[in-house]
DNA sequence: CCTTCCATGTAACCGGTTACATGATTGC
DNA sequence: GCAATCATGTAACCGGTTACATGGAAGG
């Protein structure tokens, strides 16, 4: 059977450990969600879906008065889980719309300094909150979800790097204002 | 009025000459494909749209018998793309499946090479692309399209740097079997 | 002649986001 | 008592891809 995407990170997800959907989208927004997002509206049917397809099962398991129900991995859904990992290839998907318009800035060049600086912004917050989730782990350091995080910490490092030194080819002194508002 | 992501990269294309549907495409694969793709399915009915609402003109320009239409931005169309270069503001979506697979590698741990050996012949291929281009342009260097180009050449730089550091720290040796099928 | 390229378009499908609706629990 | 958080779900909408359909022109 064909996966979706919001599938695939249910079934890595659950093949961690069993948890609710809620507790599925906590756990992507807070690693994931940089390169695979996902939200409720996909996720609570999608994890029918696959309920229904015999991947994951779910049980009943209130918080109290609070409903909530855990899910977790069948044989087969470990099974389709382990079968796409093991599959070659995957797709890169980027759709970067400050790339789009340092691409047209010829059109208009005042504005140049704006998309570089936004390009620049989104860059560094990205990775400082990257920086801050890699200083909070406790986490063994050989663990692969570390070694993704490591890689988005060098890919947003090198961004920023190479914006900086185009701002400056550029004579643009993007003068750090980088206070909140 | 809104423009829809396609909508952009016409207006912007539109604002460097007029063009043809087709000419769109082949430009759009040319040069923004990697960060900003565009299919037919959406190009042709978003051209209508726009000239619906009075955003660009179409023109019939036959190549002989063959049917053609050459679309420009009007007033209008060229403000609303000015407009739009100065926002400040634009989002940034990547979607990585490979990445997703390397997050998840530890739960069938025999997989991490697959998905990093493919993350790196992604990169790698993209890189070699973008530098073919590079020594093809004919462009002044100062053009925007050109520090674009170059700062997707330093993106999948970056990346193969960083994938061959780890495969290293994992004890892969990626035996660089570049050969085609 | 036949393949490749130029050129325009549509229909079906799909995956995803946003906004909304509901309600219990916890902690201030 | 009130706000934030836990928790599940649905409906409307949207933007995009894929596959299909058609046909003329150019070049070997």
């Amino acid at each position: 059977m064909k996966l979706s995407g919001t599938a695939l990170v249910i079934l890595g997800m659950l093949g961690r450990r069993p948890r609710s959907g809620y507790d599925i989208k906590q756990a992507v927004d807070a690693s994931t969600r940089f390169f695979w997002a996902a939200s409720y509206g996909q996720l609570y049917p999608e994890l029918r879906r696959l309920e229904g397809a015999g991947l994951v099962t779910s049980e009943a398991a209130p918080t109290g008065g609070r409903q909530r129900k855990v899910h977790r991995l069948t044989d087969a859904g470990r099974s389709a889980l382990l079968q796409w990992l093991g599959a070659p290839g995957g797709s890169i998907e980027l759709r970067d719309e400050l790339l789009l318009k340092l691409f047209f800035a010829d059109l208009a060049p005042q504005t140049a300094p704006v998309a570089l600086e936004a390009l620049r912004r989104h860059h560094e917050q990205a990775l400082r909150h990257l920086e801050t989730i890699h200083s909070e782990r406790g986490i063994p350091s050989d663990a692969f979800p570390v070694r993704v995080l490591d890689l988005g910490i060098g890919h947003h490092r090198a961004w920023v790097r190479q914006i900086e030194l185009l701002a400056e080819q550029l004579g643009i002194d993007a003068a750090d204002e980088n206070e909140e508002s």
